[in-house]
DNA sequence: CTGAAAGCGCTTACAG
DNA sequence: CTGAAAGCGCTTACAG
């Protein structure tokens, strides 16, 4: 069907041999054989089958990445960053997005086996024994990015989720918040979900106040969740006066909730997130978020899975990213005085 | 490197192709050989490699996605669809995020013909002479998605874009409004540029209003640009009380604008969206749109795809897709008193 | 500087 | 039911 070599060595009188050398670039063809063959090469509008040069070349210059949910801003935005870093180095990337579902993970694992991609990137966590003990055995390099499995040595790009849910929770406490509620993600997660909850409950004790376990909630990191969980919140008897939810997702669901309900943020409510997606800056008011460095994550991401793919690095440990807190609308410091009506309001 | 068939074959004593034909699930294999060779492709640990049976087949299972920007939600949406109606026909994607790079673009067209992709989908309509004579002589499908390029005859998966903005604009007249600003598109597409213009002022001129060039603009279809339009409309002297942007995403900008103003949606201005993306639940007030049927559109796609591929089906003309007007919460009747008063206070 | 030949890891007639 | 051999479209020593 499609032009292939022989037909333009045959157009341009020359061997195969030669069109192969002006493909790749080579030098030693002489120049009038080397215009011959690319005035073939134009004329058949042949482009070189990258499927048979991978199979003599044992090199695919494909990547496989699984992502959790495409439409999340977050992971639609490290996608993108992931994809331009690929592209500029010449890679290819095979999509997968698994939509919490597993058997597609283990399914799509084995298609990048089989399509002999050179490395797979993971944005999602909740592996199981299966996954994990197929990881293990496969030849090809994995990395995980914006998320750690737990209980594995697999090595991972990521902020340091403790630091920086330890600042977050922080942050809100010295601007005078004592009721701060928190809305966590999975506790099968070593980061997002376990780190961050040790640190909201340390950086309370640390100051000098109390673990509410009546204003602890845990969501799935979606809006959705993030609103529900809001919403039990607003149940209980006294209200809490600032909201810490570990995504901005569930920030947002929260927010949402909050305005649904007739309540002003941050006038009777703060709201914080945890990400940095580009839907901080979307909504109204702008949401105050704990952010990761997305782009920074995603170029670094291809770039070690490149050194890991040449071999020119091996890797110990994760690869630890600089959070940042930035702070937007979201977010109010609250007065003694403050307090007291809240607690009385209830 | 990795385990090939011969390893198989010599580990269950029988030939390559008795291995193969175990792979492919042939009859006329005894049961005891079929039983030696899944266990030694077990013990092994080995994948057949997709791309040594693409050669021979002559079949990849590839479609190659060009997507204009993935961080937004309604491409994003769109793409989420594509991956899960292409899995579930067992075809992976190659995805390229051009993100308004031609050259890119035209890279990417190159990289999928060489990587024999079966079929190249584009949500992206600004091509240009080169590219277009490009696809022509391409013997692989191309299929346009959402959108629909000017001055071609490709075929798309697209929704009456005339119609569905006539719609859009009927319902804001039949609310009341005379003074409906218009954020517009790109004018190089005839879709979502010129037929929603020209049933935005069609509309009008068919109810007796007047069209009223101070209160059209035009943007690029992202959030920033429909906040600096909507920012410019706020700037003449006679207020728009309502606005019609053609994306969810420029909607949301004009309202962010209108919220940081201090104007009320839809108290002080209506504004009415186009896409049916996420955001349209996710903010406050929701959006009222006018919407693609984002999912069905993905699916039809894809499925549409699969019948050009396999020759069952010939595409004559475009593939039309019901839209639908979705009210939520930014827009408002206005009455005859209002209208006198937003007149005078301006 | 150029080309004939082997080989990449599979599948598929063909023969038995 | 099974296997030897040819071939998919390239690249790469090897020889000249």
């Amino acid at each position: 069907m499609a032009v292939k070599i022989k037909d333009v060595a045959k157009r341009a009188g020359v061997s195969v041999t030669t069109v192969s050398r002006v493909l790749n670039g080579e030098k030693y063809v002489k120049d009038d054989l080397k215009k011959r063959v690319n005035e073939a090469i134009k004329e058949l509008g042949y482009a070189p089958s990258q499927i048979a040069r991978s199979l003599v070349r044992n090199k695919t210059n494909l990547i496989g990445v699984i992502v959790p949910d495409l439409t999340s801003n977050f992971y639609s935005t490290i996608l993108s960053s992931i994809e331009k870093t690929a592209s500029l180095n010449d890679y290819n990337l095979l999509v997968c997005n698994i939509i919490e579902d597993i058997d597609k993970e283990f399914k799509y694992l084995n298609v990048f086996q089989e399509m002999r991609v050179e490395g797979i990137i993971i944005m999602h966590e909740k592996i199981n024994p299966e996954i994990r003990d197929f990881i293990n055995r496969l030849q090809i390099p994995v990395l995980f990015s914006t998320v750690k499995p737990a209980d594995q040595n697999f090595t991972s790009v990521i902020v340091d989720d403790y630091k920086a849910a330890y600042e977050a929770t922080d942050y809100l406490i010295k601007l005078g918040h004592e009721r701060i509620a928190f809305i966590g993600g999975d506790m099968r997660d070593i980061t997002s979900g376990q780190n961050r909850y040790t640190a909201y409950r340390n950086a309370l004790t640390d100051h000098g106040l109390k673990i509410l376990y009546e204003l602890i909630r845990f969501g799935d990191y979606k809006v959705a969740s993030g609103y529900a969980m809001m919403n039990e919140l607003l149940q209980i008897e006294e209200q809490p006066t600032a909201v810490f939810a570990v995504s901005d997702d569930m920030a947002l669901g929260a927010m949402n909730c909050l305005h649904d309900r007739g309540l002003q943020v941050p006038g009777d409510i703060s709201v914080m997130g945890f990400d940095g997606s580009q839907l901080t800056e979307l909504v109204r008011p702008r949401l105050t978020s704990m952010e990761q460095p997305i782009h920074e994550m995603g170029q670094l991401t291809v770039e070690t899975m490149l050194e890991l793919i040449s071999g020119s690095a091996k890797l110990e440990g994760d690869i630890i990213m600089q959070h940042r807190l930035v702070v937007r609308d979201s977010c109010r410091p609250i007065e003694q005085a403050e307090k007291q009506t809240a607690v009385k309001s209830s």
